[in-house]
DNA sequence: CAAAAAGCTGAGTGATTACTCAATCAATAC
DNA sequence: GTATTGATTGAGTAATCACTCAGCTTTTTG
């Protein structure tokens, strides 16, 4: 395994762990057991090590969504798989979504950071990917008629919500990932009921 | 008006621009006009200042919360009122609102955090608040079965995700809280549809 | 009014820490 | 075998920042 990726490997651990802010260049350079001088030669700054682990993480992210897609054979079995990732991800305690979840918000959130524009573009591209599954799902009878803009963005918001609240208040029991997946097909229920 | 709440303030104003940990407590006194040193009069720690501010939010919010269920008819009337909170703090990029979408998650991550338990026990307050709201309506009607408990952490979940996305990523046009509120309904509605 | 208490100041401090750099080592090229 | 390039080290540095404290001012108390 190549140094660069002991030192990402590190500090994931670590952020994740104690988070972004509580964790020093020194500590990643111990674990990861390379001096802290090539922290520096392989990334220009501690926030580069963050930015390149959630690139990583989110581009993961989204070819899973895309595999996904491809072999779901209608619009809401792709989206009970994607939803599915998630739980995985709860279920696994994966690290990666843990440092997402703890330590991300700071930077998106300034109206002139530097990383917004690539952030805000994966994000945009994992809206679409849902509002393709929704208008597929529309097309092939398996989603009720909505809104696909809207709803894929309601949709986006529970899971983040939803992974946050599991991740950092309690474990997630099945009863809970059962009751978030009815709720959201009774929602998008193709058969309208009589209001 | 007290210099403590001078400081709160001016903390709350940063540290929602800025974030937590970008900004200095001598910024603080700096813009509250007042000395450094009193800053550690009236608050042992730069964390306490932060934890203030989110213990007073989520009491007033609890506030209102209890409000809305006294007034409210029916326990989707009361639901409604509840995620109109959010929309209204949306809208108003309420500071205090925004500084705990972005800056709160790392000390409740920690299971260890001596805050923890005090975090966690608002945030069970407000869950049996949705939990009764969720009862109140199966009883009256307005709302459909389901399990309320995690009918209530799904729920608290979207809003939580959706203040976020909101807050963090974009203005929310009026058609997006509209979906929000459309997808609850129909997760809740008390007609079944024919499957 | 005197004394005590509370409110307030801002210069100072000690510890931390992201980042640098001159020097060494390893590998590849010629 | 020598030169060049790239990889790696770790001690050093400059800056930051949360927090302290000795003393001043204002308010309260008896």
């Amino acid at each position: 395994m190549s140094r660069k990726q002991d030192i990402i490997d590190a500090a994931t651990d670590l952020f994740s762990q104690n988070g972004y802010h509580a964790t020093s260049t020194h500590q990643v350079a111990k674990l990861a057991e390379v001096s802290e001088g090539i922290i520096f030669y392989y990334f220009k700054t501690k926030e580069d090590i963050l930015l390149e682990i959630f690139y990583d993480s989110f581009d993961t992210f989204l070819e899973s969504l895309q595999r996904i897609m491809d072999e779901a054979p209608t619009g809401l079995d792709a989206l009970r798989a994607w939803v599915g990732i998630h739980f995985e991800a709860i279920d696994s305690r994966a690290k990666n979504i843990l440092l997402l979840v703890r330590d991300f918000p700071a930077s998106l959130a300034n109206e002139d950071s530097p990383h917004r524009e690539n952030i805000l573009g994966r994000v945009a591209k994992l809206h679409q990917f849902l509002v393709k599954i929704i208008k597929r799902g529309q097309k092939d009878g398996s989603i009720g008629s909505c809104d696909p803009e809207p709803t894929a963005l309601v949709l986006r918001s529970l899971l983040i919500g939803y992974t946050r609240v599991a991740m950092l208040e309690n474990p997630h029991p099945p009863e809970f990932s059962k009751a978030l997946w009815g709720f959201c097909r009774r929602a998008l229920n193709p058969n309208p009921s009589q209001a």
